[in-house]
DNA sequence: AGACACCATTAAATGACCGA
DNA sequence: TCGGTCATTTAATGGTGTCT
């Protein structure tokens, strides 16, 4: 009978074999291979003998992993970037609203931010929406009947969260600047901080990416391959992520039901970790401010909910970066928004059911 | 009250892209 | 190849709430 190796302590004798770790219990089970050995026994033999190269293979890619980790280390990280932090206001020359610029830019800076959350993530014409006159009577009702109704309402939308005083300022690069900044920072934040709340263990693997995204995932955003006579596209509503449900067709009654986009809109409004806090049986007690309450939502929008849809299609798609025309797929997510907020507002205006209902839930 | 933790915001840095 | 532009990422700051 061969000598069995004490893997766990360390070898006291010269006349030990210096294998150890898991190549020692291999070698063990590996001595026990003797002719004598009956066929049940060997087939239980060639078994351990799998589990045991299966654990040492882990073994050597966690110390691969460990010793580049170690390799980075002895690398010189680069000097830490010290920068200087100027205040825009103190810095800004003076100027006729000087008084209250400060404040002024601020409120006007927020409402841009709001307006990504609750309204929407992108302007229909980013230079048409400033050059418009308000409307002070505008009717809702005519939202689509032409480019200029949508582009109207978009404004209308905007004036809502502005302060009044801020009105007449909004033709200043204050808003662009901060919708551009809050885009970016929801974008970032989904894909990072926010990930592990809105893709399964399987799929996690598959998001570091573009071609590992496109391969696992681009039935679920809709992907319909190029024929002869038409080329590649995404279907903007036969898109599985939508849904709750999906066998193909579109069915309003599960359109925009996948958790998953409520687990975006709460990544959005209740900090990084929303959806964890969101279900857990205790209250969600947040120990800073977040968007909820900073911007006082409390209803879901129709923008709200395009938005998540959106993002969630975005999410898992290809695209590295968050454009209005996707930098892979050449998705318009911009008009993406406008094609699922258009069906949520006229089902709204229509009484439909299935956006009540969805309002809803 | 004060130490502490954490979030949102924003300036600065980075990197990719584009057109001249 | 160079400079400009834009989205992303990092780092600093301020503010708010918690805990003792």
């Amino acid at each position: 009978m061969p000598q069995r190796i004490d893997s766990e302590s360390e070898p006291t004798t010269p006349q030990r074999p210096r294998i150890q770790g898991p190549l020692a219990n291999i070698l063990n089970v590996f001595q026990e291979f003797t002719p004598s050995k009956t066929q049940r026994q060997m087939r239980g033999l060639r078994e351990e003998l799998q589990g045991l190269l299966n654990d040492a293979e882990d073994a050597f890619s966690a110390k691969d992993s460990e010793i580049a980790d170690l390799s980075n280390q002895v690398v010189p990280a680069r000097p830490r970037r010290r920068r200087k932090r100027f205040h825009r206001a103190d810095d800004a020359p003076a100027s006729l609203d000087s008084q209250n610029s400060e404040t002024l830019e601020d409120r006007t800076r927020k409402a841009g931010r709001h307006f990504i959350i609750d309204e929407g993530l992108f302007f229909i014409d980013e230079g048409a929406i400033w050059s418009l006159d308000v409307d002070d009577d505008f009717d809702y009702s005519t939202e689509f009947d032409s480019k200029s109704t949508r582009i109207q309402a978009q404004l209308q939308d905007v004036i809502r969260l502005l302060p009044d005083d801020a009105v007449s300022r909004r033709t200043e690069e204050w808003i662009g600047d901060a919708v551009r900044g809050q885009r970016s920072a929801t974008a970032y934040r989904l894909r990072r901080p926010s990930l592990k709340h809105l893709a399964d263990a399987t799929d996690l693997k598959h998001f570091t990416t573009s071609s590992d995204r496109f391969e696992n995932f681009k039935q679920r955003i809709g992907y319909v391959p190029a024929t002869d006579t038409a080329v590649l596209y995404y279907s903007a509503f036969k898109a599985p992520i939508l849904y709750d449900e999906f066998a193909g067709e579109i069915d309003v009654d599960h359109l925009f039901r996948n958790p998953l986009l409520l687990n975006i809109h709460a990544c959005i409004l209740r900090r990084a970790d929303g959806p964890t806090d969101l279900f857990k049986d205790n209250p969600y007690r947040p120990q800073a401010p977040y968007m909820e309450k900073i911007h006082n939502i409390t209803r879901t929008s129709t923008g709200a909910i395009a938005n998540a849809a959106v993002l969630a299609i975005w999410l898992y798609s290809a695209d590295t970066k968050f454009l209005e025309r996707g930098n892979e797929t050449n998705i318009n997510y911009r008009k993406r928004y406008r094609q699922y907020v258009e069906e949520l507002r006229k089902g709204l205006t229509a009484k439909k059911a299935w956006v009540d209902a969805l309002l809803n839930y």
